[in-house]
DNA sequence: TGTACATTTGCACAATCATTCAAATGACAA
DNA sequence: TTGTCATTTGAATGATTGTGCAAATGTACA
């Protein structure tokens, strides 16, 4: 009923190897934790959420984020690296804004779990 | 005297004053990021994509995730907390199972935006 | 030149977290 | 009871990360 490989004891064999062969089909699990890390974090999160109503300078993004403003710097250049945001330059001020909508989606979707 | 002018700068009033007026519509930052942070980890995902297929006892869940069984029950009981999964007793075994597919939509719109 | 302002970057630190090991709990069988 | 197996728990650790401070970069205007 029980076999061993290793030190890994497998009590129903059967439906491991059934489940196993249906989860090779999705995207690693790594790339996607990846990817939903990039929107684990409050402060990235009230950046979307603003960006997705406006473009927004670094200045004014941080009175709306409520963070010193090398600490949006930062996650900025963290959302930049993931290609979710992108931005202009004009004169003094950087304009940022959404790649696109793809993250909205997904928020949108949490959003519609949390306030159930 | 009891405040203090702050010293951040808003550049667009008229703009932040509008988005921010849009942003406390949805459900507060924190409590989103607190649910996507249960997504964004690799062994917590691959548990809940076995979980999908099967309801699943710890020792075959250990088996399908690759790690070890106490690292495995941590997260089951941290997954247990956020009301991810649900578990029963069957003499010495406990099978877990998920409460329900809100999460399987958002990983399968994830799922979607990874591989494009 | 200069000064002033917006943004970025390097460094450091505190806090969080995923993991493992060892020990404890609980259930069944002999 | 005793022993074995499945699972849970506690403690310790290594790694990651979000943040602020201070300095640097870049841009515009006197």
């Amino acid at each position: 009923m029980s076999s061993d490989v290793c030190d890994i004891t497998i009590i129903h064999q059967d439906v491991v190897d059934r489940v196993a062969k249906e989860m090779v089909k999705s995207p690693s699990a790594t790339a996607m934790a990846d990817f939903l890390k990039v929107l684990s974090d409050p402060t990235r999160l009230k950046v979307i959420q603003a960006l997705r109503h406006s473009e927004l300078c670094v200045c004014d993004l941080t009175a709306l984020v409520g963070i010193s403003v090398s600490g949006l710097s930062h996650q900025l250049r963290y959302l930049r690296n993931k290609n979710i945001v992108k931005f202009r330059k004009e004169g003094k001020l950087a304009y940022y804004s959404l790649t696109d909508d793809h993250v909205g989606q997904i928020i949108d979707l949490v959003s519609k779990h949390i306030s159930e």
